[in-house]
DNA sequence: CCTATGTATCGACATCGGTCAATGTATCCG
DNA sequence: CGGATACATTGACCGATGTCGATACATAGG
């Protein structure tokens, strides 16, 4: 995972179809209330890490469910994980939810 | 249409359900390559608006589908459209592209 | 009027994606 | 070892959605 922007801020530049086709695939990460509430509640997190089987109560789906979304936001850089013993221990990693911030740059 | 923040940023507070619904729905529009080329091509028109009519070839998908996106952005209050005699002219709203941006805040 | 043009709507299709039950895998503990 | 726990993977279901052809609607120009 390379933490590059992929593309110029929408509202400066016009985008091209392969720009257009990164920028989509990263939203569609944040397109989803389950996957923001779990990027939420890592990000918020105290200790600065959550446990897996604190989220599976919280977010009140079904493991593999919750499970799924986990590795769609690690996949997208959103959020690491690290396996300590049986437990999953994930954190968030706000650069990568920046640079989508900056794609939505508007115009000075 | 109102342009008031509808959630906290996601890095700074968790995120309540309704709160994720919410977001969802507003990155959902975001999350479709034709999308944000139209958002964009919008966006960054020299004359500030666009006649649809010029987006159909641009964008190089059928006449409904364009027409069907563009209606998508100006319900999620992206763009504006204005109907003058056959043509129907489209603005960005940066404002509201802000509020989303905000959304994605990062903590200081 | 009549035709051409820009746009919206409708209907249908195919694909994608969120969800869960069942199952597999790995780790810890007694 | 053997049971329990945390997590991943698989397979299936189903609703959501991007797409287009056909069609309807509105406007402009002869």
């Amino acid at each position: 995972m390379d933490l590059e922007a992929c593309c110029e801020p929408v509202l400066e530049t016009a985008l091209t179809e392969r720009e257009a086709d990164e920028l989509a695939r990263a939203f569609k990460v944040l397109a989803d209330p389950a996957r923001l509430r779990l990027l939420s509640l890592v990000a918020n997190a105290p200790a600065g890490e959550v446990c897996g089987c604190e989220l599976v109560p919280t977010l009140g789906k079904s493991q593999p469910t919750v499970s799924h979304h986990l590795s769609t936001l690690v996949d997208a850089g959103l959020l690491t994980r690290e396996q300590r013993g049986k437990w999953a221990w994930f954190r968030a990693v706000p650069e990568r939810v920046a640079l989508l911030r900056d794609a939505l740059a508007v115009r000075a």
